[in-house]
DNA sequence: CTGTCGGCATATGGCCGACAA
DNA sequence: TTGTCGGCCATATGCCGACAG
């Protein structure tokens, strides 16, 4: 392919379209390159099989970054040349050895708004909310009548785009008319997407555009406009990425604006080889950044991450206009892909969240995304809360835990599962120090003294523990098991059901989209049903825990029967009883779908009733369902419905995976047809309802 | 990049989109495959040094052919699996052994035709000739008043189009109407693309399209809807492809359409082991076919290739409309590039057209591209005669020369020149049944009972030799110069002038392109001006010829001093004199321009003079010209003006090249801007008066 | 026979204030 | 404050016969 000329773009514009959470590590510091991310990066499977063996993470030097922009969508992506280091180098060394020049240039005014439909397809004009007009843009004269100005903005390319801004209408209001539709048109923009104006140091105004992750059409009914999306930080990347190609087949059919596999590989070949690589990535993808800044892996990986530790985690709305902390709890700490990478902390830990159906897709995450947050009742923060990621709640100095093992070897050599062991990891590894961490995060209580001083540092002011009228707009309902033998549990439970669901019946509310999934809120799902997800795994370190033998204090401290806190956390969070168990739930995934339904095992006495069952709920044939049923067994292993014999199945099955034959393979072409037929498509046959069916 | 279904589409829409003279050798059948032309069949560089030693051509059986069409533009292409056969084939074994099958299919009705202004541009419809709607089109009910009826085509995607075809108007006509002006502008097609309906075998109609290679906006002024651009068969690339990669960049900036330099090396390093390779080949690219016949390349080598000999070669107008062939004669004989391919027989003739104004940048042909004709008057066959390139003129048996050396081993080995001295070639190899083809060739007179025979057989029926008023409507003007020393040649060389000028005054008249360039006849330069083209090797041959001291008899006959023919043929296609001769002319190019100009050196007395003449000529400013003007000196190194003293730099040049930097990048987007912008940009600051401009 | 033009009907683009959320 | 709508004007689109080459 022809060499485009490289122009490295205005870095204020390029993070401007990228979003605030998007960090590209500075030229000359360091970096950890992980090939396992490069890979997730690209669409298309990575064969590492001719690679020479590769580490799964390479400490690097950053040697150049490209910001760059697509030259056909837009996009922006940036090229980093990265320069291999030798592992030699000082464990705990500091990141500013290399000097690693002030990264603080102070933020341009800029402003970003998603388009409206209005705004996209009719007349042609473009409304300007007045923040915007009046900070982003040339001082407007206001005595004309009316008061008009062409306003002049420089695209990513360079190129110059001329706008009517015009300040008229009853009341009055801002608004681009002239020259604003070809812009819609050059750029085929569409509701959804986001325009980000930029005043630029040298007084020149800047636009940049950023498409929206179109996840499919569903987004079009709860109205695109509107659209607050969840764009995760550091995400997921497994079962979603098969429906991202084919958005991007849609957008872009040559493929690109993604990284090719061979990219991937051929990095990873001069990696191996120590010489300097160049690597390609796109912040607006969906997956977890893969050069990560040394200090913050380092950092992460001094903390001994064990199962049922709390954390929160950051996420962008999909128009970049919030950021969003979800709560979590490690439900698993063990190497997602021992084969292949047999010591790599990415995606080390298995999570669950609090809003389970939220972050349905994301199961692990690499432990430097995420923060600790001392154990306590996971009353959660509102998704909607206004933290911004920079003012990090930096862990008291006490949890600084020392390396578990040498770092930056691999931290988990000989014994994968050994630190996937909570009480191990705890028992055995921690030294006094942990004690007073450990302190508060397993002996917090309304009363420790410990939780008031952290609790006015980690939660909005006002926010008040245990508040009979929490103000916790749209947390995770909590279920009404009756099961319970705990009434001090119960209690609890119930007084952290009783706000969420004031918000939570009038319809209107913030929408999130997940990788392209719409995400629902446990509301809008069901409050009888549990979630079920990930549960497995825990229990399956609860055994190992038993039968390890050991008896230590802490152990029944953290033990579910032992501990008020632990139990606590165990009720809410992992509610769903053990595979197989009495309630018997389990979520079923269309393949062509996006949000799980669930289904009562119970009921049903073989797979004949299952296949009747499941095809009822889809409104297909059950002959449909004959070898199209996937689940994982006790081992993990991926089992078709009829591997196993049915009891064996009822016992383990905790998802169903339902695949499906495409159909609608036809309109491949509509990209093509423009913007405002685009737009009718989002009403055409695909138009499904909404989609928390439950069984 | 993804693959794309790769569905081979109907080879006869194939066939019709590619042109009439494109032939892709059957599955099955025998080609040989040239790097040299695969390379130059890449848009860029194609560097070699990593490959193994490579043969200059390579025979291989044609293992499968998949006829494509782009997914953006509709460009066809073909994607050949080639198979290398060992050299130990016998040397002249048929091409029949692997059953080449019938490949006489009969053609279906087809109709091509040049999109107008009015076709591309005004109110959205398309004048259908009359044969087209009758013969191509569903029968029209034409009872109705008025006949109307809805045509639905099948383009080379399968994409069905309707367009509703009236028949209507004082007088009636066929033309197309609703759905069309949507089709040209989803196929962005601008006047002077071609547009072919096809009648497939099973009925259906078939739509394809074929683009104007758009040289540059030149093409307005002359008329872009009557474009019968010349599309040269198996053309040149050399000076060319720049521009090319101009176009091509403009059109589709990802550069697409064009096969890449890594392509390349992939298939000559699979080549160069003996294992199948896959080519691909784009038949509107106007680079030579790199995958011949082995049939064609044998016949084409028994030639023993002289200096002198005379020959035609085919040319396709570039609608496809026509097939004109041009003669020319050989000027000398040498491996193209003797130090990469050193026994290469691509490009092994170095050529001079009669017409030279027409082919300015063919000069190098491969032999089986050209067709041997008896030498003789050099009176030109009509660019625009009508002969087919199927009934191909056979060559007398006794042309028909042994192998000059074993074949295909390379032909040329020892002495590169040694075939290029056409005395020897002549004199040493030739066997006695060449001197009956060398009478015919050189004896020719008016008289002689030969040339009566020939001509029947060469002309077309009803020319005469010598005619007072010969019916050749466009042969190259010849010059009335008065240093002739024959009475005689002047003679024929007025009556020779006597009649183009007929057609020539007035401004209509057949429009040539050449690799984009638009081509002039001599009559729209000028009758004062020498060519001056590609003279230099044929004295340098001549030198040699000399030198050596062989006093033949032969020799004699071919000195310009001696025979008559000879003279007149060296009179007429080789009027310039010595390179820095007394008429001192040099044609002069401007990079951005497109036809050259010519200079008469012999009034400038230093390079100052020369910049001050060049800067007047070009609109530009003096010092624009310094270290931009470059030529070849006597040895043929690139040279820049100064690098040699004036008086040397007088005597060698021959011609000049203005390198400028180009303006008006800026509206590179264009393309994006649709048809009607595209076409209006065509008259905007771009446009140029007529570029004969003579100093 | 067919390329181009001007006429003209209709569709679309695009600017506007009104209104309401 | 700003998203959406209907009104309405200007322009573009596109079909037509006239005319001429």
């Amino acid at each position: 392919m022809r060499k485009e000329a490289e122009k490295s773009l205005d870095p204020q514009l390029w993070h401007a379209c990228a979003g605030s959470m998007v960090q590209i590590p500075p030229v000359n510091s360091k970096v950890f390159y992980f090939p396992q991310g490069h890979a997730e990066h690209s669409l298309y499977p990575v064969d590492f099989s001719s690679s020479p063996p590769i580490p799964a993470l390479l400490l690097c030097r950053v040697a150049s970054v490209k910001f760059l922009a697509d030259a056909e969508t837009d996009e922006v992506y940036a090229k980093i040349m990265l320069v291999p280091l030798p592992n030699t180098e000082p464990d705990l060394e500091n990141d500013a050895v290399f000097g690693g020049g002030s990264d603080n240039v102070e933020k341009p005014a800029s402003f970003a708004k998603t388009l409206t439909q209005s705004d996209a397809n009719n007349g042609g004009g473009f409304s300007v909310p007045r923040y915007c007009a009046e900070t982003i843009f040339p001082r407007l004269d206001y005595t004309a009548d009316p008061p008009v100005q062409t306003v002049i903005a420089r695209d990513v390319h360079g190129e110059i785009w001329k706008f009517r801004h015009i300040y008229r209408g009853t009341p009055r209001r801002h608004l681009l008319t002239t020259g604003w539709s070809s812009f819609v048109n050059h750029k085929k923009l569409v509701a959804g997407d986001s325009i980000v104006f930029l005043r630029a140091e040298n007084g020149e105004l800047c636009v940049g555009i950023r498409r929206a992750k179109r996840g499919n059409d569903t987004g079009a009914e709860s109205g695109l406009g509107n659209g607050n999306y969840v764009s995760p930080y550091g995400g997921f990347s497994g079962f979603l990425k098969e429906d991202e190609s084919k958005i991007t087949r849609k957008r872009s059919p040559r493929g690109k604006g993604k990284v090719r596999a061979e990219a991937v590989v051929e990095a990873v070949a001069l990696a191996a080889n120590g010489q300097p690589f160049e690597i390609v990535y796109y912040p607006r993808a969906s997956t977890p950044e893969f050069c990560v800044k040394a200090s913050a892996v380092r950092a992460a990986m001094r903390v001994p991450w064990c199962s049922l530790m709390r954390f929160k985690m950051a996420f962008e709305t999909e128009d970049c206009s919030r950021i969003s902390w979800f709560m979590g709890t490690v439900s698993s700490v063990h190497i997602a892909d021992p084969l292949r990478w047999p010591n790599s902390p990415w995606r080390l830990l298995q999570v669950t969240w609090d809003e389970p159906d939220l972050l349905q897709n994301v199961e692990r995450v690499s432990p430097w995304l995420v923060e600790l947050v001392p154990n306590m009742l996971p009353v959660h923060l509102s998704p909607f809360s206004t933290v911004t990621p920079r003012k990090k709640l930096r862990l008291p100095e006490h949890l600084d835990f020392p390396l578990v093992e040498q770092f930056p070897m691999p931290p988990f050599s000989g014994h994968p599962l050994r630190s996937s062991n909570p009480l191990r990891c705890l028992s055995d590894n921690a030294p006094a120090g942990i004690q007073g961490a450990r302190h508060a995060q397993f002996r917090l209580s309304s009363s420790d003294p410990h939780l008031n001083k952290l609790k006015s540092g980690l939660f909005p002011s006002g926010f008040q523990l245990f508040d009979p009228q929490p103000r916790v707009p749209n947390g995770i309902s909590m279920t009404k098991h009756t099961d319970s033998n705990d009434d001090n549990l119960s209690c609890l439970l119930t007084v952290g059901n009783s706000s969420p669901k004031k918000k939570s019946e009038n319809g209107k509310r913030h929408q999130f989209l997940l990788f392209g999934q719409p995400i629902l809120t446990e509301q809008q799902l069901s409050h009888s049903c549990s979630t079920g997800v990930k549960t497995s795994v825990k229990n399956e370190d609860k055994r190992k825990d038993s039968s390890n033998g050991s008896g230590s204090a802490l152990e029944n401290q953290l033990s579910p029967e032992k501990s008020f806190t632990t139990r606590l956390l165990w009720r809410q969070d992992y509610q769903t009883p053990e595979p197989g168990s009495a309630t018997g739930h389990c979520k079923v995934f269309l393949e062509s779908e996006d949000v799980g339904r669930t289904l009562d095992l119970t009921v049903l006495g073989s797979y004949e009733e299952l296949y009747r069952r499941l095809a009822n709920m889809f409104g297909r044939e059950r002959s449909e369902m004959l070898g199209h049923v996937l689940y994982r067994d006790a081992t993990g292993a991926v089992k078709q419905t009829g591997d196993e014999p049915f009891s064996t199945f009822m016992k383990t099955v905790k998802r169903l995976n339902i695949r499906m034959d495409s159909r609608n393979d036809a309109d491949g072409r509509s990209w093509l047809t423009g913007i405002r037929t685009a737009e009718n498509r989002l009403e055409g046959p695909n138009k499904r309802g909404p989609l928390s069916i439950f069984a």
